[in-house]
RNA sequence: GCCGUUGUAGCUCAGGGGUAGAGCACUUCCUUGGUAAGGAAGAGGUCAGGGGUUCAAAUCCCCUCAAUGGCUCCA
């Protein structure tokens, strides 16, 4: 017979042990020993992280989360949001808060101010608050409450945010926190006590719309990152520093990849003599692809009349918010900078009669279009107003939509397999179902066009996420999506399965059947643009990018100048190998001409000097390594072409 | 676009109401050196731009521009 009090808790590792009702995480945690207790701050029962101090009372799977966990994690930062509002509020009476959720490195909290302002200055002192707060070792208390009673409360303290909030919550739902002074309206979990935070540090002030809506008030976001051990806050500090170093905007200053002048514009980037040979390197790799993929080159112009742009929908879409039409010298005649290269591709199309034996047609072109971006929004060569798109737009029969996509996938993740591009996700953006007027077109071509890219995500077993309202206005995307050397995220590749402009241009191709039917336009960029895809190649590879790539592939260093003739002739029987590089002709030493190509990141140095010009050799040195030891100009051209493949 | 921060030599930065500083880079000279910085001298700035306060502004205030951290937006 069993007994009634007791409960049966099924640990991860499929063990099940008999509690009594009631029993927390901790009592568990406990049960098992100490040590491990001692490290536990959360608890997923179920499919819920909770308290660990919260009672189960019924049979349940438990896993019990430390700082190791994901979860776990999460529990402690959404916390340390919390201490930062008790110190917040106990230094700044009378400040009110909107949320405050933990982020995936760090957390965040959204508060009003009202008479006071802070800046990073205050930062020192509101950590000492924290950490004066966090010794107290005051817990989490969790403390369910009726809707009415905790509008009561948060009325009586005068925070608006919060009964708005409230507003939303469903009575019977509804708990505050409590630690300290401090009470906060939260579904939580939190970690047991505030002693566990033991390492504090305010990484940065933001302005930040209420609710993420442009239109409400703006909240002051402040952001910070604690940890268990202050061990762990100086090796996450070293690492941030690291990360800095990897800052496109920082190596393409430092490599002469890339400029901005304030005289040119902003968001217009200027590509240096190396940052064009990366491009240029990139371009030709992928036109190599696209042609054996069956793409055909097409080059189209910069400017657009503005009827081709009402035709696709984007002048109505953008237009106001765009670069302005461009005017000629006859009245009503008007211009756009091209913002997409679509409409012009539709044309082509349209410049002869189509059979469905044509299909699928792939037009490929680098094209440069231009964007008139917020200035707020702009940032180094992620976020431009003029870029080039690696596009493509494949015109195809309904019936080879998901071949196509298919095929489209693979170009995609062969590029990014090419270059070493292994962390990224892979998004579906779909329409938002809340707010379909932001779209055009029929919702029978939305959902065909959004099951193809789901079935073919699927097919090619890609692990995606799904996000609705991410999807262009004319249809839903397949995105890959890639992380800065900052963490934030940017998108890559794209593909688009289009039902839209196919319709808008009226294009055309006539059957099996000799009827006209239309065919449907994937859209598709694996780079997505050049400027954001080279932006992330670089922190990627911190500068150092692969040999094939690599502006300067090689640096010769003659030991001095009675060497710079061997030297000169050298340089040339490698040019004739195709193999890129300078001579340094400078008037130093070989230890300094050595540490500048180091410096600057150039694979391979060539040093020659009496003993090499002798035996009509070279010697080689590979970046980071060091001395390669000897070679005939023939051997190191064989070596080298071994190394530089893609 | 919104909130905040920043703007001093080519770069990285110090200074902070009383005639503008360092290191690196650059130029010239010396040095001809064998695997991560040879030495010396020199040149270089309307202190982002404009307006104001002041006997005096790079420094304080306002505006503009740009960069930057977020938010919003992102064809």
């Amino acid at each position: 017979m069993k007994d009634e009090s007791e409960i049966i808790i099924t640990l991860p590792d499929g063990s099940q042990r008999n509690y009594p009702k009631g029993v927390t995480a901790m009592q568990i945690a406990l049960s098992i020993s100490e040590g491990l207790a001692r490290n536990v701050i959360a608890a997923k029962v179920g499919n819920e992280v909770w308290d660990p101090g919260r009672a189960i009372e019924e049979n349940s799977l438990v896993k019990l989360l430390t700082w190791n966990d994901t979860d776990g994690k999460a529990t402690f930062w959404h916390s340390s949001a919390h201490l930062l509002a008790e110190a917040l509020e106990a230094l700044y009476p009378g400040v009110k808060f909107g949320t405050g959720p933990s982020l995936e490195r760090g957390f965040y909290y959204d508060v009003d101010l009202g008479e006071h302002s802070i800046s990073q200055d205050d930062f020192p002192k509101i950590e000492a608050k924290m950490l004066e707060l966090a010794r107290q070792k005051n817990e989490y208390v969790r403390q369910p409450i009726g809707k009415e009673e905790a509008i009561a409360y948060f009325k009586e303290k005068g925070d608006e945010y919060k009964l708005e909030l409230l507003d939303g919550l469903e009575d019977g739902s509804i708990t505050l926190y409590q630690q300290g002074n401090f009470t906060d309206l939260c579904k939580g979990p939190h970690i047991p006590n505030t002693g566990i935070i033991k390492a504090i540090k305010l990484t940065n002030i933001a302005g930040a719309y209420w609710r993420n809506k442009q239109e409400n008030k703006m909240l002051t976001r402040i952001y910070g990152i604690t940890f268990p051990k202050q061990k762990e806050l100086d090796e996450h500090l070293a690492l941030m520093e690291e990360a800095k170093k990897r800052d496109h905007r920082r190596l393409g200053k430092d490599l002469e990849l890339f400029a901005f002048s304030e005289k040119v514009g902003q968001g217009l980037p200027l590509w240096l003599p190396k940052g064009a040979m990366l491009r240029e390197r990139l371009e030709s790799f992928l036109r190599k692809a696209q042609t054996r993929a069956g793409y055909l080159p097409v080059v189209t112009p910069h400017i657009g009349s503005k009827e081709l742009y009402v035709t696709s929908g984007h002048w109505d879409k953008y237009g106001k918010d765009s670069f302005q039409p461009i005017k000629t010298p006859n009245i009503g005649e008007e211009y756009l900078l091209k913002p997409m290269n679509c409409p012009h591709h539709c044309e082509i199309y349209k410049t002869s009669p189509r059979s469905y034996k044509d299909l699928p047609i792939r037009f490929a072109e680098f094209g440069t279009v231009y964007r008139y971006e917020q200035s707020g929004e702009l940032h180094g060569l992620t976020r431009v107003r003029g870029f080039t798109q690696d596009d493509a737009h494949i015109f195809c029969r309904p019936d080879q939509v998901k071949s196509e996509f298919l095929k489209v996938i693979d170009l995609v993740l062969y590029v990014f397999n090419s270059l070493g591009f292994d962390d990224y996700s892979a998004q579906i953006s779909l329409r938002d179902p809340e707010n379909k007027q932001k779209y055009i077109g029929a919702d029978s071509d939305w959902e065909k066009a959004e099951t193809a890219i789901i079935e073919a995500a699927a097919e090619k077993g890609l692990e995606t996420v799904t996000e609705l309202g991410e999807a262009a206005f004319y249809g839903p995307k397949l995105d890959f999506m890639v992380r800065d050397a900052l963490g934030r995220k940017w998108q890559l590749g794209t593909i688009q399965v289009d039902y839209q402009l196919p319709q808008r241009f009226q294009l055309e191709y006539t059957g099996s059947d000799n009827q006209k039917h239309r065919p449907v336009m994937i859209h598709r960029a694996p780079f997505g643009s050049m400027e954001r895809f080279i932006a992330i190649l670089i922190e990627n590879t911190a500068g150092q990018f692969p040999l094939w790539l690599s502006p300067d592939q090689i640096a010769i260093l003659p030991i001095s100048e009675k060497y710079a003739e061997y030297a000169e002739e050298v340089f040339f029987q490698l040019q004739d190998h195709d193999i890129r590089g300078f001579v340094d002709h400078r008037d130093e030493k070989i230890g300094r001409k050595i540490r500048d190509a180091e410096v600057t990141k150039v694979p391979f140095m060539i040093i020659v000097g009496e003993k090499e010009m002798e035996e009509g050799k070279i010697s080689i040195r590979r970046k980071g390594e060091g001395d390669l030891g000897s070679l005939t100009i023939a051997e190191f051209a064989d070596f080298f072409k071994k190394e530089a493949k893609v």
